[in-house]
DNA sequence: ATTGTTAAAACAATCGGTTGCATAAATATA
DNA sequence: TATATTTATGCAACCGATTGTTTTAACAAT
């Protein structure tokens, strides 16, 4: 229970016969300072076992070097891998990572945004949750010229950093690859159409059907409101007992393009041949379900890194957190057996 | 750029005419402040937009209110359901959470212990890397009484509290479930025996084969250093090429366990009735691979808040980090068609 | 010897709450 | 009315590092 005392930049002061600033300014090689007090100074910290405390440094500057993290719930492939990156790249530059998840829930997702506000955190990363329509919570990050970077779930009407990718065109290449191996009635499981990811990955496969001569048909939309295994076996049976069911889905994400193969299986439908299912995200599932699902690789970890540059320069360079620069990055069909009508894959 | 000003409890001192210490303690419901006073200075407060800044009361105990978490990998289904488990708890308490990734390696985890240190965590929750067979870097906290928990991979010589299931039982019923459909040769896929986690598993393997009468043989236990998806695959088909090839196998993860299907149907053997396998943690891939992965579940996500729990009792009840409180939780087997030899499962 | 210039280090205020102790005011007791 | 007791508030030090502004010392130039 006994605590080992801290080591203080004012008992090196006092042991050293320096004054704190000194001693202060030394541990951060300031430049005014000796060679020769730097080199003592640094020594006798390592011998004493010094270890700033760094809470004090950032009510000093006002500034923490954390990043914030706001997401719906981390145990999902996409966004751990998201976080990996963030992590690895701050840790790299000697920033903490502080993380809170939403569950999906505005109210949470408000709550969350004040912790991370008061604990004077340098720069926040947020994917919205399913729920979220308004943004007014991060409005006082901006007023502190706290910069926030959108990731992939991103709003439409806020003004800051956004890394995405081009939902628009994955969701039009997902679709055209489906109509090039035969497809004529083409499915498509939206998600909430409130969030950019899946209204324009759904805008893209409606323009994709139009420019291949393709009817849209309203009744082979499906909105699914959470994207989910149960919700997404329900519709796919629905679809599948139609008077003219389709021959080719594509799914917005992989869950339920996964639940919609293994129903079609159960249902005695053959995928690809009459029924080829693309979905969305790589997950690790997508390459365990046989056949294996055609996706759309998101770079997970490579946006979680630029995200947390976005911050870091932020910082390092002074700018202005009102300022909008988007970063939109490129994203892969990779095709399996389950959109394979024709050629065989390696 | 130009940043409102943050209002702090000195404006508010000087707006409400009061001393600092009266708003502080009337903020924080202190019994000593009058009712009105107390009313007063919160409505104000809220009216002026005042944000308490943790910062400054970190400085001020000694202590901030974060948990920190060090784990090898994010991006893992066991890892990121536990630090969902770990957030959620610590957030309904007002704290936050602070990651860390070693990416299993050995120094990284030290310079992360140090980092994590440095930031006055009230707490600290903790997953041992492939690669950490050392302790040394974990003391510092203890020197300060600040509480760790090692979760699940834990250390063996180090007292502080553990939050652990029951592999060697897991192990052992895993086999027995084996040997109960009938199988005689069983294979085991061990992981890196320095950590608890898999050396108890393979314990609990031998000693089922021994308790059922059946031959322990050495060639079929392998010691897999990743556990990953390749090396699965390869010592599978080593396995299988066998001259008396086994007819079972309990893998140490599901990774490998699945990895192991895939390579038996590859071969042309059948899965269950020539070779049965069963896995370990649950993952998503494992009921999606066919035929579907009998596993052994964790409560992962119970994991982290009960870990959360120990931090947050330690703190308040003011505890000595030195004593160990293990708590071991019970892991269930989930029969599923991989290894139902025998009867059918629903 | 005097002044100017530069380098190195010290001084002191500051960041924003927290808390033991002192003091003042209000109420109770004798 | 005087004193004891309780209740409410203020004072001031403190947490540990940072930094603009002196101050001191050393050396060079005149």
């Amino acid at each position: 229970m006994k605590k080992k005392k801290e080591v203080t930049i004012y008992d090196l002061a006092e042991t050293l016969k320096y004054s704190p600033s000194t001693i202060s300014r030394a541990l951060n090689n300031h430049k005014s300072i000796s060679q020769k007090a730097t080199k003592e100074i640094q020594a006798t910290a390592r011998k004493m076992g010094y270890r700033p405390n760094s809470i004090a440094a950032s009510l000093r500057n006002k500034k923490s070097k954390s990043i914030g993290i706001m997401i719906a719930r981390i145990n999902r492939p996409f966004v751990s891998t998201l976080i990996s990156g963030i992590e690895n790249a701050a840790r790299k530059a000697g920033h903490n990572v502080l993380i809170s998840q939403s569950n999906d829930l505005y109210a949470n997702e408000v709550s969350n945004a004040k912790a991370l506000y008061d604990s004077r955190i340098c720069g926040l990363i947020v994917s919205l949750g399913m729920e979220t329509k308004s943004t007014e919570h991060f409005k006082p990050f901006l007023e502190q010229n706290i910069p926030i970077v959108f990731v992939d779930r991103v709003p439409e009407d806020f003004n800051s950093y956004r890394v995405i990718i081009d939902n628009y065109s994955a969701g039009y290449r997902a679709t055209k690859h489906l109509i090039e191996q035969g497809c004529e009635r083409i499915a498509h499981f939206a998600g909430a159409q409130h969030l950019n990811v899946y209204n324009l990955r759904k805008k893209g496969y409606v323009d994709a059907l139009i420019d291949h001569g393709l009817k849209v048909d309203e009744s082979l939309i499906i909105d699914l409101e959470t994207m989910g295994f149960e919700e997404g076996k329900k519709s796919t049976k629905m679809l599948l007992e139609m008077d003219n069911p389709p021959d080719g889905l594509f799914s917005s994400n992989d869950t339920a393009a996964v639940s919609a193969i293994l129903t079609a299986k159960e249902k005695g439908v053959k995928v690809p041949e009459e029924f080829a299912v693309i979905g969305f995200n790589d997950d690790p599932i997508a390459s365990i379900v046989e056949p294996a699902l055609s996706t759309v690789s998101h770079p997970a970890m490579k946006m979680g890194e630029i995200s947390t540059q976005r911050i870091l320069d932020h910082s390092s360079r002074n700018l202005d957190a009102n300022i909008a620069e988007i970063t939109m990055l490129d994203t892969q069909i990779i095709v399996r057996a389950s959109s394979s009508k024709k050629r065989t894959i390696k």
